[in-house]
Order: structure tokens, then C-alpha cells, then sequence
RNA sequence: GCCGGAGUGGCGGAAUGGGCAGACGCACGGGACUUAAAAUCCCGAGGGCCGCGAGGCCCGUGCCGGUUCGACUCCGGCCUCCGGCACCA
């Protein structure tokens, strides 16, 4: 009897009808449009985000319907982030070339993301892989290697064995390959750079000019910029021509320095060595080759023991002009700072430690009752245990910004030192030693030195005879044809640089390219980029927080820099979606769904057995979607159970006589219609899709019920059904459609207006007036909207119910809310 | 340790310019339809206590305290969990 909603040819019919009209494709906007473009890559060939179990998709989609009901000019482009070491593992496994490897899952991909229904602007579809995208890496990172932006240096680095290859700071986590999860060592390489350092302070300030970013997110990025605020102090050696330069947050106390350490790797260890006798000399190179020797994660273990060694040389304090010893300490970071610290163990909980161990000087500067290490343990410790070196903070300042200042202006009048701030922030290592990246172009030339490729001679090719075998290094290295060349310079024989790119440089600025993505003449097109950007909304996973994110922020202020775009953030709101969870059957926890892991759904089963519509439907209605979200397959039966009602309530109204076309203007299902459309608009405008749906859910029950009650007129009753289908199409775009369609509606529901609501018929005319007696729920009175409080008075004193708990009592005061509550405080 | 976020039924979660706690859904129980089952639809339900019953009372949003006529919401102090940073000078 009932025609039941059949997933499958709807779906078909519909993302057809959708692709014949390119509904994605909104290329040139008229100005004084409002324009939106959403932004989202997935990784194809590697295993961040994957459709079906990424809910950014499906997300971007219906937020890109609705924008689009909404009348907003919107951009919905693809992007790929097809290089990287998924693939050329992939390679070294199968023997599959990554290129075809990379192309079939984009391909597979592709056919997912359609079959969802999601609809993209595959005219701006771009992939990094493609030598007519990296080119412009190359020619970006030429750019910015005329403005000292890229460089060349020979520094410790992280390297992961698993991968073969070096690591950014970024991608190095608990001391592990954020990729492949092995134990990352320190090697010394010599590396391209990207000199993100020069950014930090604009980097950090800009997030104050982001107020639709998250604290999370911005809290995270500042914390990885880490700005400290401090000063920079000379301190003399002896037997050194130069002054070691040392980086302090609290000049103030230098009077309490009694020690200078250096990290092993510091410049000026190589001389101190050199002039030391044999035996010292031994000692020193010794302990540095101990240190180097540490893995990453046991040099940054906390707690780790603090190893020293006295080099015997003496610095002088500037403070006091009072000589102190020059010791190495493995807890001094090369990287950080000037590489060297002076130690001031009263007031440095971790100087202390050192100083303590290794019975070195303790010199309070202030009181240390209250202050940064115990005092008792110090007094103990302390050969000038307890007595102050110098009576008061500095110059009488009590310690503080203001004693930090007074120091700092101390310093830079007898030429100490000066003011400085300091970053935590490293520059961003680009080279990668593999092969399916963008190559970097430079040459190495025996007589030119390195030398960069000519703009003429890009892109430079990622060569395809090339082998994949196991642990032999960068492929790059084994094909002469790509390696050999001539210098551009001299003409003479030369090499090639076989390092290639982060991938990360190719999502950096990727956004840009989407305005234009075929343009052979330039990297980006100024004029389009004043009209479209910033991205209005940015939707990606919190896995990006640092890396991906601050590495566009950087770029597109270099981009600023050289004149081709007027703006520094790229990314006006930005979304982070929760990732979804499952049960993982092989351990029995609750994780977060990845191939790695084996707890998918298939989304193309679940699509076949209850359709796009119902897949999308339950993954916005799990949960909001910045949390996580776990998994359930008894509530995609929910889901899809619902969308049946809706088919039953659309054939209902298919059945109803025609009669009129005009909606009704009240009425109790007017006013429930116009209530909806508030809620779903105000939901939706949040991202809250998941209440936008329990409204729907509720808008149905309602003209079912209207319907079985009958008393509704078959225009009201079509008006409310088709405000539902528009309401729920950016949800469950195809069943709406083919709704649409049935019930008369014009073309697309996708280019009907979206519905807006009457505020008047919005507000409900009855309302629950709830009465308090003492703050206590003692009763409800249903009264017409805006009733007096003598009104509501006279209601009480009509219901004996409350009327038991007044009575006998005084009546101290009343609290009257209109439309909420009546509270009786009584004694 | 520092920074950020979060703690609400059996479960996912609603409700915070202070004002009916638990919308909507899942799971569960009961009923209708059916020879039966599935599917579908309807009803019920935070916990405790009183009452044959209609119904009523008390407690309840991590814990303790405060402000207020009134607190999931605001303030103070804790606890737990999640995430980030951390020998960072």
C-alpha cells in the first residue's frame, strides 16, 4: 500500500541532474555579492581524512547548500594533497608507480565524495602532484630564496629512520615521527630552511585579529611560537676574543648568576677544547660526543639527570665582576635562545638542581621566602646559604616587570647587554630525502657553488626511471638523467639537488591557486584574490592546528610581502571538526576510526543499503560537530528511519486535493512551520546541524499530526511540507529533491530561496507560565502571551493546588518574568 | 608545572543576556497490527519515597562553599578526564 523510500536510483537520478547543471560552478560573482568560499583537502594518498568517516565532507556540503539557499555567491573547490610518503611506501611495497597509486585514490575518493552528494566545482580541482601545481612551489620557493626567506645550513636535525628522511620540529611529537611513529634521532644534515623566524612576532600578534578561530587552536599556535620576553647579557671568557651572548627572561637576578652553561654543541666548545690541555680536551669531546649521542626524547625527558662538565675556563660576572666557571650542561638546547644560559641557582629551580649536583655557588639575589626555588633546601645546599649577596631587588625595585626593566636599561648604559625577545618557534626544515615530492630547484655546482634554477627551466620533472626498492636513500640520487646537469651559471657539469619539498609547502597556499588553478602566466591572480579571499570558512580537523595552519598564515604573509595578495590571514573563520569514533572490535576500546586502526564503516555499503541521504543525515545528527562523535550502527536506523517518515508524509500530501496555492497566514501549523524556520536557520548558522534535525524531526510529527487531525487546509498543509523538504535539503539533499519535485515545487529546492520566518508567527501566542513558590516549581499556568502579572495573579488564587502552599502564609514579595514565571516568596 | 577545553539519565546529547533540567535520537519495557516474525505505528520511563488509585512529596547537572526570590548557567576553592606546551633559560 505504502510506497517505502528506496534508496539508490534517487540518489542516481539526483547527483546527475546536479552534475548536468555544474550547480557547484560559480565562477565570476557580480560585485556587491556576498561571496563565500569553503575550503577543505583531503590527502589522497595518505591517511588523514578519508570520506565517509571525516565528517568535514559532508559538513562543507550541507553548509555550501545552505549558503547557496541563502542566496550567497559560494565556491566549493576540490584540492588534493597527493605527494607524500604514503604513496612512495605504497611504491617501495607493490612496486606501484605512486603516481598511479596517487591517481586511483583520487579517482576512488572522487567517486565517494559524489556519491554522498556532495557537490564540488571540479573546474577549480587542482592536485600538488601535478608539475603545472609544484611548479609554483618551485617558483615560490625560488622567491624566496632571493629574499634570504630560504637558505642552506648544516644543523642538527630530526631524522626518522622509518621514513628515511628528515623532520620539521612540527612533525616530530613525544619524541616519535608523527607519521610512522618510530623514535626520531638528531643527525647533522645540511638542510633547506624556510625562515619562518622572521615571522613569529607578525604570526603571533595576527591571531588577535581572529576572533572567529578558536582559543584552542589560537592558544596552541601561541604556545608554539612561545614568545619570551627577557634580555640578551655579554658575558667576557677568558682566552675568548669574543663575549659568550647569553638569553635571560630575568635580567634581575643577574647578581645571582654564579655560573655560565653552554650546550655541548655551542660554537665557542671547539675553541674552549682546542685551548685546553690534553687531558680537559679529551674530557670536553668526550661529554659533547655523549650528548649527541641521546635521542631526542632522552634530552628532553623531563627529569632526566642533569649532566655537566666545568671546562675550566672562567667568565666574568657583569654584574659583580666577579669570576665564574664555565661549565657544559646537557640540558642547555642549542637551538633555543643564544645556546648558552647563565646559572642562577637561587632563583631557577633547575639551575639549582645543576648547581647543587655539581656544588657550584648559590647566591640569593632577594628574599627567597616566598621566592622561585625552596629556601630551605638552598640554605642546606648553599655554601652563602640564606644571606643575601645583595640587600633588596634591584636598585630597590621589588622583583617584577618593573625590576626586569630597570635591569635591562642597567645593561645597555654600560654596554651588558640589551633588551631581547625570544621564540620558541624553529625555521621550518623543508627538505625531504624522497622522492615523490616537488623537487627543489637548485644545482650544485663544483665551481658556482649551489645555484638556483632558472624561472625558464620550471618546473623541474620528477623523473619517471626511477626504481623503488627498500632501504637504499632517496630514489631521486639513482637517476642520472634527473641528477646530472649544467650549471646555469658557468655552463660547466653539475648536479642536481635531489632533496624535494615538505609537503606541507604544497598545502600552504593552495587556496590561492583554486581561484585559478590552469592560470600558466602567474602563481595567483591579485585581482581575483581581493575578491574572494579570505576563505569565509575553513573547515579542517584539529590535527592541522600548528602545522598546516601557521605554515599558510607564514606564507601568506610572504605572499603579502612580495605584492601579490593585500591580506596576511587567510582564513577568516576557521572549523575544527571532532573526529569520529567506533568501537575497535581487536581491542575493545572506543578509538578514534582510521584504516590504521581497522574500525571503519564502509560508507559505500552504507550507502547502498540505506542511502547518501541516510549516511549524511546521522553523521550531522550524532553529535555537535566540534566534539567527538561515536559511531553507532543502531542510530543510522534512526536516521533512516526518519526519512521515511518524511516519504509517508510527502506522499500524504501528494494525495491531499489540489486546491489554492497561496500558504496560510496562521494558524497553528503556520506558526509551527515559521518556529522551524527559525530554529533550523539559527542551528544551521552555528553548524549545529544535530538540533537543526531534532527541530525537523519535530516540524514532521507535527503536519503528520495535523494531517491525521485533519482541520488543516490542503495548502496549509503542502506550505509546511515544502518548507520542510527546503529546511532538510542541505542534510538530505536527494530525497528532498525528488520531494520537491512531486509536490510542485520549482527546479532545484537547492536554488529555491531558503524560507524565512515571520518573527510574529515565530513566537508562540500561548505560553507555559511557570509558578514558583520560594523558588520551588509549584505549578504551571497556561496563559495567553504578554498576560500581567494580575493576570497571573488571579489564575493562582484560582488554583487550589498552589493556593495550598500559600495559604496561611504572607506573601513578602512576587517576582514576576512576562511569559516565564511567577515566583511567591512567602513566609 | 603552565595554557586551553570538558564533566548532565543505560547511551549520544538538549537547555547557559540565571527562570519548567533531560528536547531529539538510540537502547529498553508495554501495547496495536500479524497465524507468527520482521517492518511500522502508539504509549512509558532521572532516582527515591508515600498512595489501591487519580496523584503527591523529597533528592538530582563532578565535589565543597558563596551570590540570588531563583543557579546546569554567575563567583571562590577543589576533583577527574581530554588536548596542547614544557630541562625554553
Amino acid at each position: 500500500m505504502t510506497e517505502k523510500y528506496v534508496p539508490g536510483p534517487v540518489e542516481e537520478k539526483w547527483q546527475r541532474l546536479w552534475a548536468e547543471k555544474r550547480v557547484a560552478y560559480v565562477d565570476t560573482a557580480a560585485p556587491g555579492n556576498e561571496y563565500y568560499l569553503l575550503n577543505m583537502y583531503p590527502y589522497p594518498s595518505g591517511s588523514r581524512l578519508h570520506v565517509g568517516h571525516g565528517r568535514n565532507y559532508i559538513l562543507g556540503d550541507a553548509l555550501y547548500r545552505r549558503e547557496r539557499m541563502a542566496g550567497r555567491k559560494a565556491l566549493n573547490p576540490m584540492g588534493w594533497d597527493a605527494f607524500g610518503l604514503p604513496a612512495e611506501n605504497a611504491a617501495i611495497q607493490s612496486g606501484v608507480h605512486p603516481r598511479e597509486y596517487t591517481l586511483a585514490n583520487i579517482a576512488r575518493m572522487k567517486e565517494q565524495l559524489n556519491a554522498l552528494g556532495c557537490l564540488y566545482d571540479w573546474s577549480k580541482e587542482l592536485s600538488s602532484c601535478d608539475p603545472e601545481y609544484y611548479r609554483w612551489n618551485q617558483w615560490l620557493f625560488l622567491r624566496m630564496w632571493e629574499r634570504g626567506l630560504a637558505y642552506r645550513k648544516t644543523a642538527p636535525v630530526n631524522w626518522c629512520p622509518g621514513c628515511r628522511t628528515v623532520l620539521a620540529n612540527e612533525q616530530v611529537v613525544d619524541g616519535r615521527c608523527e607519521r610512522s611513529d618510530d623514535l626520531v634521532e638528531i643527525r647533522d644534515l645540511t638542510q633547506w630552511f624556510f625562515r619562518v623566524t622572521d615571522y613569529a612576532e607578525r604570526l603571533l600578534e595576527g591571531l588577535d585579529r581572529l576572533p572567529h578561530w578558536s582559543d584552542r587552536v589560537k592558544t596552541m599556535q601561541r604556545n608554539w611560537i612561545g614568545r619570551s620576553d627577557g634580555a640578551e647579557i655579554l658575558f667576557r671568557v677568558d682566552g675568548l676574543t669574543e663575549p659568550v651572548r647569553v638569553f635571560t627572561t630575568r635580567p634581575d637576578t643577574l647578581y645571582g648568576a654564579t655560573f655560565l652553561a653552554l650546550a655541548p654543541e655551542h660554537p665557542v666548545v671547539a675553541q674552549l677544547a682546542g685551548r685546553s690541555e690534553a687531558t680537559r680536551q679529551r674530557e670536553i669531546e668526550d661529554f659533547v660526543e655523549r650528548v649527541r649521542r641521546e635521542s631526542r626524547l632522552e634530552r628532553e625527558a623531563e627529569g632526566g639527570a642533569k649532566e655537566g662538565l666545568d671546562t675550566g675556563f672562567r667568565a666574568v660576572n657583569p654584574a659583580t665582576g666577579e669570576p665564574i666557571p664555565v661549565w657544559l650542561a646537557n640540558f642547555v638546547l642549542p637551538d633555543y635562545g643564544t645556546g648558552a644560559i647563565m646559572g642562577v641557582p637561587a632563583h631557577d629551580q633547575r639551575d639549582f638542581e645543576f648547581a647543587r649536583r655539581y656544588r657550584l655557588d648559590v647566591r640569593p639575589v632577594y628574599r627567597t621566602d616566598e621566592g622561585d626555588v625552596d629556601g630551605a633546601a638552598m640554605t642546606e645546599a648553599a655554601p652563602h646559604g640564606g644571606v643575601l649577596y645583595r640587600s633588596g631587588d634591584w636598585d630597590g625595585t621589588p622583583s617584577g616587570p618593573e625590576a626586569i626593566r630597570k635591569a635591562i636599561a642597567w645593561l645597555e648604559e654600560q654596554g651588558f647587554g640589551k633588551g631581547k625577545v625570544g621564540y620558541r618557534l624553529r625555521d621550518w626544515l623543508i627538505s625531504r630525502q624522497r622522492y615523490w615530492g616537488t623537487p627543489i630547484p637548485a644545482i650544485h655546482c663544483p665551481s658556482c657553488g649551489v645555484v638556483p634554477v632558472p624561472d625558464a627551466d620550471l618546473p623541474v620533472r620528477l623523473p619517471e626511471d626511477v626504481e623503488f626498492r627498500g632501504a637504499e636513500g632517496n630514489p631521486l640520487e639513482k637517476s642520472p638523467a634527473f641528477v646530472q646537469t649544467r650549471c646555469p651559471k658557468c655552463g660547466g657539469p653539475a648536479r642536481r639537488e635531489t632533496d624535494t619539498m615538505d609537503t606541507f609547502v604544497d598545502s600552504s597556499w593552495y587556496y590561492f591557486r583554486f581561484l585559478d588553478p590552469r592560470d600558466a602566466e602567474k602563481i595567483v591572480d591579485t585581482a581575483r584574490v581581493d575578491r574572494w579571499l579570505p576563505v569565509d570558512q575553513y573547515i579542517g580537523g584539529i590535527e592541522h592546528a600548528i602545522l598546516h595552519l601557521l605554515y599558510a598564515r607564514f606564507v601568506t604573509r610572504v605572499l603579502k610581502d612580495m605584492g601579490l595578495v593585500n591580506l596576511e590571514e587567510p582564513f577568516e573563520r576557521l572549523f575544527n571538526q571532532g573526529m569520529i569514533t567506533r568501537l575497535n572490535p581487536a581491542t575493545g576500546k572506543i578509538e578514534k576510526m582510521s584504516k590504521s586502526r581497522g574500525n571503519t564503516v564502509s560508507p559505500d555499503e552504507l550507502i547502498a543499503r540505506f542511502g547518501a541521504d541516510t549516511v549524511r543525515l546521522y553523521t550531522l545528527f550524532i553529535g555537535p560537530p566540534e566534539k567527538e562523535s561515536e559511531w553507532s550502527e543502531e542510530g543510522v536506523l534512526g536516521a533512516y528511519r526518519f526519512l521515511n517518515r518524511v516519504n509517508e508524509l510527502c506522499l500524504r500530501v501528494e494525495a491531499l486535493p489540489a486546491e489554492g496555492t497561496d500558504g496560510p497566514r496562521d494558524g497553528a501549523l503556520a506558526r509551527l512551520t515559521h518556529q522551524t524556520i527559525r530554529r533550523v536557520t539559527e542551528d544551521a548558522a552555528e553548524f549545529h546541524f544535530h538540533t537543526a534535525v531534532a527541530a525537523l524531526m519535530e516540524f514532521q510529527r507535527g503536519i503528520t499530526e495535523a494531517l491525521d487531525a485533519g482541520g488543516e487546509t490542503p495548502a496549509a498543509l503542502r506550505f509546511a511540507a515544502r518548507t520542510l523538504l527546503q529546511l532538510l535539503h542541505p542534510i538530505a539533499p536527494h530525497i528532498t529533491e525528488e520531494w520537491w519535485q512531486r509536490l510542485g515545487g520549482r527546479g532545484f529546492v537547492l536554488e529555491s530561496a531558503w524560507p524565512l520566518y515571520d518573527p510574529e508567527l515565530a513566537t508562540p501566542t500561548a505560553v507555559t507560565l511557570v509558578v514558583q513558590v520560594n523558588g520551588k516549581v509549584r505549578g504551571k499556568l497556561s496563559m495567553a502571551r504578554g498576560a500581567t502579572e494580575s493576570e497571573a495573579m488571579a489564575q493562582v488564587r484560582a488554583d487550589e493546588r498552589i493556593r495550598s502552599w500559600v495559604d496561611g502564609k504572607e506573601i513578602m514579595r512576587t517576582v514576576f518574568v512576562p511569559d516565564r514565571l511567577l515566583n511567591l516568596v512567602v513566609r
